[in-house]
DNA sequence: CTGGTCTCCTGATCGC
DNA sequence: TGCGATCAGGAGACCA
């Protein structure tokens, strides 16, 4: 479901809900959706892997769900959202690192307040003003990760590419020079650029008059100068919306995003081009159903 | 390395 | 109204 903006919208809307509060209960209703340190996000190694199957994944005890400690980070890098907090007892702050797969919620419910749909809720905390923060995954593409400490999560963060919402285009030169694929396929790989999915991709493609079809490694400096500032200014332009709504995300209060509303080429195809007005057209690239402008882009 | 294919899972939508 | 096929915002594994 969510990509950069939808991470972020979360993330900056839980933020005055959680920091300084303490956790005083939490509960995992399916220990599967726990990644066991070392082994990698995605359902499928979590379903296959057989020392993970039917088995505990991780330790799990309160402490690495956060039990007792109070909240005093959250960060965020590409689509990967870390809560941190800390212990009254312990030298560093625990880490729950949330990835929300294609259908993740995460969020904030005061006192008393209902949730609307129950059902797929995984795990959940109970904090000490009587709220309580819950993460919803259906279809279980997402998954929580924790962490012992922050350094943990820098040396995990580390194989991830440069944050997409802060990219330069030093940093995107630097990241595909050797790329030899075709650009929406390295733009998705989370190791060249952390944040975009097949929305935003798209979208920034459009902004800068490349196809997605390009040779990454092919471009010359004027189009990583204008790739570049396609994806800031579209995950900015995004982000003042609150992030893109398409079925079911909403942040941290249960608000949806507008920027569905405003998508130039996504869930477009053979609708007219917003600048010439020509159809749109699309075909599956990198597995994904993906959409462009022959004429607008080169 | 690269792309293509398959997999994990649930739910909405569409054509018959 | 029911039913099967298809598709969906992610991402890892495997194969040629």
């Amino acid at each position: 479901m969510p990509e950069l903006p939808e991470v972020e919208s979360i993330r900056r809307s839980l933020e005055p809900r959680l920091l300084g509060r303490t956790v005083t209960a939490a509960t995992l209703l399916r220990r599967d959706v726990l990644v066991a340190p070392g082994d990698p996000f995605g359902g499928f190694s979590r379903q296959r892997s057989p020392a993970l199957r039917g088995a505990t994944p991780a330790r799990i005890t309160p402490q690495s769900l956060l039990k007792g400690a109070r909240f005093s980070r959250l960060v965020r890098r590409g689509k990967q959202l870390a809560l941190l907090a800390r212990a009254p007892d312990a030298a560093a702050e625990t880490v729950v690192i949330v990835q929300l797969g294609m259908s993740g919620q995460l969020f904030h419910r005061a006192p008393g307040q209902r949730v609307a749909d129950p059902s797929h809720i995984h795990a959940w905390w109970r904090l000490d003003d009587g709220s309580r923060l819950l993460f919803r995954d259906p279809r279980r593409f997402g998954a929580l990760r924790t962490l012992g400490s922050p350094e943990a999560l820098t040396a995990l963060w580390a194989s991830l590419g440069p944050d997409a919402l802060t990219i330069t285009p030093d940093e995107l030169a630097s990241t595909l020079r050797a790329a030899r694929r075709g650009l929406k396929t390295a733009l998705m790989d989370q190791t060249v650029i952390a944040g975009l999915g097949n929305i935003y991709v798209d979208e920034a493609l459009f902004r800068a008059h490349l196809r997605p079809t390009r040779r990454a490694s092919a471009l010359r400096p004027d189009d990583l100068a204008r790739l570049a500032a396609a994806i800031r200014s579209v995950l900015h332009d995004a982000l003042a919306a609150g992030g893109s709504t398409l079925r079911d995300y909403v942040d941290a209060a249960g608000d949806p995003g507008t920027y569905q509303l405003a998508h130039a080429v996504y869930g477009r195809s053979g609708q007219p081009c917003r600048s010439c007005g020509r159809p749109l057209t699309s075909r599956v690239i990198a597995q994904r159903t993906t959409v462009w402008c022959r004429d607008c882009q080169h």
